[in-house]
DNA sequence: GAATTCCATAGGCCATACCTATGCAAGGCT
DNA sequence: AGCCTTGCATAGGTATGGCCTATGGAATTC
């Protein structure tokens, strides 16, 4: 059995006529008639009677037309849904990304994405750097944005660098700038108690882990926010936080930024998928969107 | 696109693995690479992340899967329905029939042909012989069994002779013979109340005419009945009625059966179906047994 | 009865699906 | 580290078979 049969088939079903038939599927006569004959000898049953003048089905061509239909419409159907997915018509993106990456960047190549795209569906999963690896590799992800390096144990992924920010500090203008006005260097932070985000989000451990390196424990005046409730507490005045450039400059007025002497905290953000399967069209996509914007 | 195309990515779909699926659907690997590939070019897009020892269904593949197997299905229900239909083992025939005849000749026949097809449904219109030739043309019957001649409306009919069988009087043993006991003669009936059957029985016109032939219109004691409502008024005593041999035959006990004198009053039963388009399978069977069994 | 209509058949051509042999890249083993 | 195995892709040759034009043959029309 081919599609072709079929198409013939049902097109002598409708016309009744095998001349007019042919005509409509653009085949010589004798072509058609060869291949509805072959049908006919596949399934071991004559489809049409063919008196002249007046084709009419059998009872076996009454059963397969319905069948035929079908069939012929579900190929068409897979054609058409594999061109929208190639075509970017529709699909979807699931994306990770740490929370100030969600916060600084995503936004802006969001919006445009989605204007070139529309009928892409975009979904993103806010979580640490350690469980957007561990969604990465599960396949609940198609791409996630983290911080490098990535952890121990991270699968086999494939990571592009993206950018590398500096960290800096923002505080309340209506409080004394912390170490003065001029840059700061970590080990000023010694005696700022700062406001810290919660458990997983990357800027946390590696905050903490240039004080480790700087010789002391830092100290918290409230910990335990999103990035919004952080900046929120900065703009209150509780005290500074250490939050990446990106992010300070878009958290609106109200907030005092203060460069990091030397430079000595930054972090590098890069865009990660696994390397065994490739991500689906309308990631690789975004893939190059990110790619073109920020590498 | 093609079946086997379809029948191959499903092939590697399940098995994830190329040469697997190539052992499965019995060709060498290579053609199987190929007619993915063809696949591939064709929808354009491709349909398997080909990661070495890691196949797996891109999005295009994923939507794919569930269309390949539901055609596959759909092809392979409409092999199994018209190989059934073909070896009758199922199918319907539509065959109408006189009601004298669907006394007297239909039920061994459709006995035996149930036995050797029991997935046939039979379904049997009962009908004056008009009103069948008219079902006929309109295509509601496949057969029809009917008395010769057609009526004169009849259109392109074809008629195969199955039997000629003599009517006969049947009459209550407890009254006295009609005639006195030898043979009747037509004339003789002259003189006896008939039961008669309702209108649209052809035994009703063809007794009629008969009577007519000799010159006198035939009387009846009761008129209406179906021909087990006949037979029971004869048994009663109400009267005489005239029926075909066959009937007789069969109308067990507690009837008398007298010729008719050179037998003056016939009826040719005959197996009518259209002759522009073939009958079905399973009634082209049917006839073959009625045939063979009659005529 | 000649013409027309319409499906079937015949024969040649070409596309393509299949095969075997080989290439090439990635792990795994010693 | 280097070889071997595994596994998909590529190359080239063969043959099946689908499409074409030309023709046959039966039934209907004028």
């Amino acid at each position: 059995m081919q599609f072709q049969q079929l198409v013939y088939f049902v097109a002598v079903a409708e016309t009744r006529h095998f001349t007019r038939a042919a005509e409509r599927v653009h085949v010589a006569q004798p072509s058609l008639s060869q291949q509805i004959k072959a049908l006919e000898r596949e399934l071991g049953a004559e489809l049409f009677s063919r008196a002249r003048g007046n084709i009419a089905l059998t009872d076996a061509g009454e059963a397969l037309l319905p069948l035929a239909r079908r069939i012929l419409a579900d190929a068409d159907t897979a054609r058409l849904e594999v061109q929208e997915l190639a075509q970017l018509r529709r699909g979807r993106v699931r994306l990770g990304a740490t929370p100030s990456v969600c916060t600084g960047l995503l936004p802006e190549v969001l919006l445009a994405f989605h204007s070139a795209h529309p009928g892409i569906r975009l979904l993103i999963e806010e979580s640490g750097s350690l469980d957007l690896v561990r969604e990465l590799a599960r396949g609940a992800l198609d791409l996630a944005l983290i911080a490098l390096p990535l952890p121990p144990s991270a699968p086999a992924l494939t990571t592009v660098e993206l950018l590398t920010e500096d960290l800096v500090v923002v505080s309340s203008p209506d409080r004394p700038a912390p170490g003065g006005g001029g840059p700061l260097t970590v080990a000023e932070l010694r005696d700022q108690p700062l406001v810290m985000f919660r458990h997983g989000y990357d800027l946390r451990e590696l905050t903490v882990a240039a004080c480790r390196a700087e010789g002391f424990e830092p100290s918290f005046v409230v910990e335990g926010g999103e990035m919004d409730a952080v900046l929120g507490f900065v703009r209150a005045g509780l005290g500074p936080a250490v939050v990446p450039a990106m992010v300070a400059e878009r958290a609106g007025p109200g907030l005092r930024t203060t460069p990091l002497a030397g430079s000595p905290l930054r972090r590098t953000i890069a865009l990660a998928h696994r390397t065994d399967v490739a991500p689906p069209r309308a990631a690789r996509e975004l893939m190059w969107d990110l790619i073109g914007r920020y590498a």
